[in-house]
DNA sequence: ACGACTTGCTGAGGTTACCTCATCATGAGG
DNA sequence: CCTCATGATGAGGTAACCTCAGCAAGTCGT
């Protein structure tokens, strides 16, 4: 009992935003929970599942993080069984990730599952609604 | 020269709005470097602008972190001079946080900031296009 | 065809922002 | 006044990043 009240209104489009931002990020990490992965890892089996085998240097780029730091990401893959490394034979300095057999079944299993997450938290609103808001956010990314 | 694409299109609506959200956390954190204070700092400031005088587990429960991580996001802002502890009268095991004068000041500039900030990254919408994305947003948040 | 530079990956080690657990002083209730 | 709960903090841990150095392997200019 922490006795933590949601801290007020909070109405400014920025706050709001957030508000939304934390609650998504909340059920996308319920909705990883069954394969026990984490969402940085996920993102990498995403980016993986659209592109094939591709460098570890591409798939850092993907992944907006630093090479050395996505050699961790496949290494955390690669225990699990997820991921493969082989040699890139254009290049022999380079690597090239794939997904294994398991890699892309449970890269397709939670796809469906982020499908179904999505269509709880945004089947919400209105069909109508939702073209709004792809419209509105396509705007304010662009 | 990195040739990192922005990786195709990205609809879907939890897509977009992580798009969005990452575009805004950008903004964010260009709008507290003058300061050179960081979003955790930040947050911290506006609870403490909004509360008054408060315990330090009641500042950690609106930050939504552990007691003891509140420790260290006050001692970071005392050394800056930005908040000062004093011992709660009313309970001699407590500390109570406040902002210091020059706290006041930064966390008032912080705000204008942010406001102008907000006014920058959603004023490319309609008013109508506003009001419609705040509604939105308040029934995904609630 | 070789020396100079660049690129791809990874070891070593650092940072940040969190966390838990143990401790100690203080408060509250039977 | 004894027991239990609570507030802050020291000690130490973790996850997800980072930079920098080093090595192997490519590319290029002459």
């Amino acid at each position: 009992m922490t006795g933590e009240e949601p801290d007020a209104p909070e109405e400014s489009l920025p706050e709001l935003f957030w508000a939304v931002a934390r609650r998504l990020r909340h059920h996308s990490r319920r909705t990883l929970e069954p394969w026990e992965i984490n969402p940085g890892h996920a993102r990498a089996l995403a980016v993986l599942g659209r592109h094939g085998a591709i460098r570890l240097r591409a798939l850092a780029d993907h992944l907006h993080i630093a090479p050395r730091s996505a050699t961790e990401v496949v290494d955390g893959l690669e225990e699990r069984g997820l991921v493969a490394r082989r040699p890139d034979p254009a290049d022999r300095r380079a690597t090239l990730v794939t997904l294994t057999d398991e890699g892309k079944q449970v890269g397709r299993a939670i796809r469906a599952a982020r499908d179904a997450e999505a269509q709880r938290f945004f089947g919400h609103l209105s069909p109508a609604d939702r073209d709004h808001l792809t419209r509105i956010l396509r705007t304010l990314r662009d």
